[in-house]
RNA sequence: GUCCCCAUCGUCUAGCCAGGUCAGGACUCCAGCCUUUCAAGCUGGCAACACGGGUUCGAAUCCCGUUGGGGACACCA
C-alpha cells in the first residue's frame, strides 16, 4: 500500500510552531516511504478561520522547506461530501438529528460536572422516532447530527507507538458530526477526508488519542478501512509545569523565528532532533540526512520542552558553517535592511538625527531580537505595576485579534484603550516605548511597532509583562472577562 | 472529578523491545588551554535510571503498585 500522509493545520491563529513539527514528521516519513505528503486546511471552524491565518501558514511551511506534494485541500469546499456521508449514517441509524438547544446542553453539562458525572450529552434526542425527526428537521428546526455510540464493550485501539489501547465505549460521548451551521465538525471532516485522499498513515498530536474511538466508529459505520494511527507527544513549555507549549509562555508563531533572526534549516534541524536523535554524533543535520534513515519507531513519547539554548546553538552553528563573510551579510540585508525597511526607518530617524553617528544608538532596536527592559523604566506616576501589566495584556489580546497591522490601526487601538481606561495616551504609551525600545524615549511607537512587525511586538509586550512580574492564572481569567467587555 | 498517555543528568536524548559494560552523546553551567578583548575552537569537570514491591544468579531494561507530569472530556481544532 502506498505511503500517503498529511498535515492538516487549522488557519486560525499564527502559524504555530507545532504545525511545523508535525509536518516535518509526516514529510520525513513519506520522504524516507517515497510516499506522498498532503497539505489540508481544516477551515471548518466558521467563526474563527481566515484567509489570512491560512496564508500566513502556507507561507510558513514554504519558508522552512517543507513543501507538500499535494494540496492545499480546503474543508470548507468540500461540505457536499461531508453532508452526502452524514446522509449515509442518518440513513442507516449510525447518527441521529439533535435539536437540543444550547443552552440545554449547557445547563446539563454544568449539572453534571458538578454532581462529578461524566460530562457527556445525555442523549436526550438519541431515541426521538424517525418521523418524528424528519417532521421536525423539514420545518426547519435548527438542528446537528450526532454519532450514536455503542453502549457497551470496550474500543481496543492501536497506535504505532504505544501499541494496544482499550477505552470502554459507554464512557465516549455521541460527538456532534455535523453543526447547526451544517459545516462538519473536525470529527467527520477528518475522517471522511482521510479516507477520500487515501491516507494510509495518520501522525498527529497526542492530543487526538482521546477522539480516536469517535474517529474508529466513524470508519466503521462508513464502512472505510481505518489507516495506521501514530500519535506524536506534544512539544512542552520551557516552566515549571510542562503543559503544552502555549504562546504565553514561549515564542510559538513560526514567523516569530523567522523575524528574530533563526534560519529555517536550523528551526527544522532542532524539530528534527526530538524525532530522530542519533546515539552519538553529528547534531546538526538537513532535511535530507533526516530523511535517510528515518523510522517513526524511533520516536520517543516524553513530551519534549521546546530548548530556546539549545536551536540558538544550532542556529549559530549554521551562521558560522554554512556562509562566508559575504553570504553572511546578504543574510543579514535580507533579514533586516532592504531598502523598503531602511527607509521606513530612515523617515522616523531623519528628525531626530544630528549625525549619522546618532543612526545606531536610535534605531538599533529595530535591528535585535529583543531589547534589554528594566523593570524601573517601565514605571509610570500614579499607576501600579499590576496596572501597567493589565494595559500591556489588554493590548496583546486586541493586537492578536488584529489582522491588519499598521501604525494607523495599532494607533486607534491605543486610542481606544486609552478611553475605556480613563488613561491618557501619554500615561498608556509611555511603558510601550519601553517595551518596545528598552528607553523611555525612542521613536515614534506606532511606527516602531508597524516596523518590527506583529510577532516581535507580542513578543516584547508579553517580556515586559515578565519583568513586571508576570499575571497569575486567576487574575488572567478576571481579566479576559473584563477585556470581553471592554472590547464588546 | 472521570478516562487516556507518559516517566534516564536542569534540558534534548542513546541504552529498554531480544535483562549482564565505570549508564554514552549534545545543550546549559564551571575550570583550563588558545588568543590583543570577546566569541568560536580544543581539553577537562558537575550532573540522571521518580519511588516501592516482585520475576531473575543478575533489572534502567520484564511485571505490578505508588507518586509525579501531561492530555482529553465543545455545534474548537
Amino acid at each position: 500500500m502506498p505511503v500517503r500522509v498529511r498535515v492538516a493545520p487549522s488557519p486560525t491563529g499564527d502559524p504555530h510552531v507545532g504545525t511545523a513539527y508535525q509536518a516535518l514528521v509526516n514529510l520525513a516519513f513519506a520522504r524516507s516511504r517515497g510516499g506522498v505528503f498532503v497539505l489540508r486546511i481544516e477551515d471548518t471552524d466558521r467563526a474563527r478561520s481566515s484567509r489570512e491565518s491560512e496564508a500566513a501558514i502556507l507561507d510558513a511551511l514554504r519558508w522552512l522547506g517543507l513543501d507538500w506534494d499535494e494540496g492545499p485541500y480546503r474543508q470548507s469546499e468540500r461540505l457536499e461530501l461531508y453532508r452526502s456521508e452524514v446522509d449515509r449514517l442518518l440513513a442507516d441509524g449510525s447518527a441521529y438529528r439533535c435539536f437540543c438547544t444550547r443552552e440545554r446542553l449547557d445547563e446539563m453539562r454544568r449539572e453534571n460536572r458538578a454532581q462529578q458525572r461524566f460530562p457527556g450529552y445525555d442523549r436526550r434526542c438519541r431515541d426521538l422516532p424517525v418521523a418524528e425527526s424528519e417532521r421536525r428537521a423539514a420545518a426547519g428546526e435548527p438542528h446537528t447530527i450526532r454519532l450514536a455510540m455503542p453502549t457497551e464493550g470496550e474500543c481496543v485501539m492501536r497506535d504505532l507507538l504505544r501499541g494496544e489501547i482499550r477505552r470502554e465505549w459507554e464512557l465516549i460521548d455521541d460527538q456532534v458530526i455535523l453543526k447547526a451551521d451544517g459545516y462538519p465538525t473536525y470529527h467527520l471532516a477528518c475522517v471522511v477526508d482521510d479516507h477520500a485522499m487515501g491516507i494510509s498513515h495518520v501522525i498527529r498530536g497526542e492530543e487526538w488519542i482521546n477522539s480516536l474511538p469517535k474517529h474508529l466508529r466513524l470508519f466503521e459505520a462508513l464502512g472505510y478501512e481505518p489507516p495506521v494511527f501514530c500519535h506524536l507527544p506534544l512539544l512542552r513549555n520551557n516552566d515549571a509545569n510542562r503543559s503544552k507549549l502555549s504562546k504565553r509562555r514561549n515564542p510559538t508563531s513560526i514567523t516569530w523565528f523567522r523575524d528574530a533572526g533563526f534560519l529555517p534549516g536550523a528551526l527544522l534541524n532542532f524539530l528534527g532532533l526530538m524525532v530522530s536523535s542519533r546515539a552519538e554524533g553529528e547534531e546538526k543535520f538537513s532535511l535530507d540526512q533526516l530523511v535517510d534513515g528515518f523510522r517513526l519507531e524511533d520516536i520517543s513519547l516524553g513530551g519534549p520542552v521546546f530548548d530556546l539554548d539549545k536551536l540558538r546553538w544550532l542556529n549559530a552553528r549554521y551562521l558560522r558553517e554554512d556562509y562566508d563573510a559575504d553570504g553572511l551579510a546578504d543574510l543579514v540585508r535580507d533579514w533586516s535592511m532592504g531598502q523598503e525597511r531602511l527607509a521606513a526607518i530612515a523617515a522616523l530617524a531623519q528628525p531626530r538625527l544630528e549625525t549619522l553617528g546618532d543612526w545606531g544608538r536610535l534605531t538599533s532596536f529595530l535591528f535585535v531580537d529583543a531589547p534589554t527592559v528594566d523593570r524601573e523604566k517601565l514605571a509610570v506616576k500614579g499607576l501600579e505595576e499590576t496596572q501597567i501589566a493589565e494595559t500591556f495584556q489588554f493590548m496583546l489580546w486586541t493586537l492578536e485579534r488584529e489582522q491588519e497591522f499598521t501604525a494607523d490601526v495599532v494607533q486607534g487601538h491605543f486610542r481606544h484603550l486609552s478611553e475605556v481606561l480613563g488613561l491618557s495616551l501619554r500615561d498608556l504609551t509611555r511603558p510601550f516605548y519601553v517595551a518596545m525600545s528598552g528607553e523611555a524615549a525612542s521613536l515614534p511607537l506606532f511606527q516602531s511597532m508597524e516596523i518590527l512587525g506583529p510577532d516581535l511586538v507580542r513578543a516584547r509586550i508579553r517580556h515586559a509583562i515578565e519583568a513586571l512580574g508576570g499575571i497569575s492564572g486567576k487574575r488572567m481569567k478576571k481579566l479576559q472577562k473584563r477585556f470581553e467587555a471592554l472590547a464588546g
